[in-house]
DNA sequence: ATGCATGAGTC
DNA sequence: ACTCATGCATA
């Protein structure tokens, strides 16, 4: 693809003054990619250097099997990458593990309609322990640059924290409507309802994610404050989305699981470290271009909504022509297909289903299942 | 809280 | 060209 145009980004220097916010600029389809001559009018240029966005990549490298665990993937996760240093050898033999398979059940030659996507909520009470079994997840990474208590305090109100806080988590969850996703945790009669050890279960992971930002809310943070502590704590820096993707349920199975250990590793650092002097490195902030955000107008959302229902993977010369019928860039449809797709593999439903009301889209049954709760957040 | 976007890793 | 993890920008 366009990968010429895609990816002519310049990085600023951390010390350019310059800035150019362009509000209400542009917005509908301007060619970014053909307008590789137009310089970049397009793109915003944001020379606040934003944290390091790279830092994901660690972590995503590894994280790629994607055999969905409720599957069949032997190993699970081995990722968490330390920081930034570049020289680690697993970074390599993580990715020939990976991947090893997309989930058997999901796979759809030629583009049927959805793939059980919602494989997600396997609710198979049991506490499957499973993959993971050995690898490092709960060892440390080095932190070469910055060390330690990452955090800072949240001047809003709110300083104290008790070490024995954990408030029970024992709530409801008899169980939900789930439906028998496959479930192909295997070995080890999981017994230990732990939390980083062995595979949680949907049920842990939406427990766990309830509580962590019950906690989270107590302690003050913010879920922005999570994902930067994060970072100076373990390395991994992760934004507000993130965070809040994570709360809501929003990521799929894997990579909740993923999180949640990294997630869990602050709640405690959290609470323990009182006082912490808080101490904030920052990294030589790095900043790209990025094409301006395009809106969609409503109507043509409907439309593309349409062509998904009938149609979850267009062909490239269909989504071509889409575009061209709708006026939007091909690539525009492209990524809108892409985060379409990714959107009904998520964990929570949309709107937040209600349970017992499932199937957004008319003739889906297999779309995700719901989760009753809808927390009113922040 | 979410929509659109980027990129690495795959197929 | 797709999937996935992730995030900037925005409603």
């Amino acid at each position: 693809m366009a990968t010429t145009a895609s990816n002519h980004y310049s990085l600023l220097g951390s010390g350019s003054s310059i800035v150019h916010a362009e509000p209400g600029g542009m917005q509908q389809a301007q060619s970014y990619r053909d307008a590789q001559t137009l310089v970049q009018s397009d793109y915003t240029l944001q020379s606040n250097g934003h944290p390091l966005s790279h830092a994901h990549q660690w972590i995503t490298a590894l994280s790629h099997g994607d055999g969905a665990p409720w599957a069949s993937s032997p190993l699970g996760q081995q990722d968490i990458k330390p920081s930034v240093q570049p020289s680690r050898e697993e970074l390599h033999s993580a990715g020939s593990l990976q991947h090893q398979g997309r989930a058997p059940h999901l796979v759809h030659p030629g583009h049927g309609n959805h793939h059980g996507a919602g494989a997600w909520r396997n609710t198979s009470n049991a506490h499957l322990s499973t993959m993971t079994s050995s690898n490092g997840q709960g060892l440390l990474y080095s932190q070469p640059s910055f060390t330690v208590n990452g955090m800072i305090n949240p001047g809003t109100g709110q300083s104290l924290h008790h070490h024995g806080l954990r408030d029970a988590h024992e709530d409801h969850h008899s169980d939900h409507g789930h439906q028998p996703p496959p479930q192909p945790q295997q070995q080890h009669q999981g017994h230990h309802e732990h939390s980083d050890e062995d595979t949680p279960t949907s049920d842990d992971l939406e427990q766990f994610a309830k509580q962590f930002k019950q906690r989270r809310i107590k302690l003050g943070f913010t879920q922005a404050d999570v994902g930067l502590a994060l970072g100076t704590l373990y390395g991994n820096v992760f934004s507000q989305t993130t965070i809040c993707r994570f709360e809501a349920l929003q990521l799929s199975f894997k990579n909740m699981c993923k999180l949640k250990p990294l997630l869990n590793k602050w709640l405690e650092e959290a609470d323990s470290s009182s006082g912490s002097p808080t101490s904030i490195d920052k990294i030589a902030a790095q900043g790209r271009k990025r094409k301006k955000r395009t809106s969609i107008e409503v109507s043509v959302k409907g439309a593309l909504e349409s062509h998904f229902l009938k149609c979850p993977k267009p062909s490239a010369q269909e989504i071509t022509s889409l575009a061209d019928s709708l006026q939007l860039e091909k690539e525009v449809v492209r990524v809108w297909f892409c985060n379409r797709r990714q959107k009904e593999k998520r964990m929570t439903p949309p709107g937040g289903a209600i349970p017992g009301t499932e199937d957004v889209y008319g003739a889906s049954r297999d779309t995700p299942p719901h989760l009753g709760v809808q927390t009113p957040v922040q």
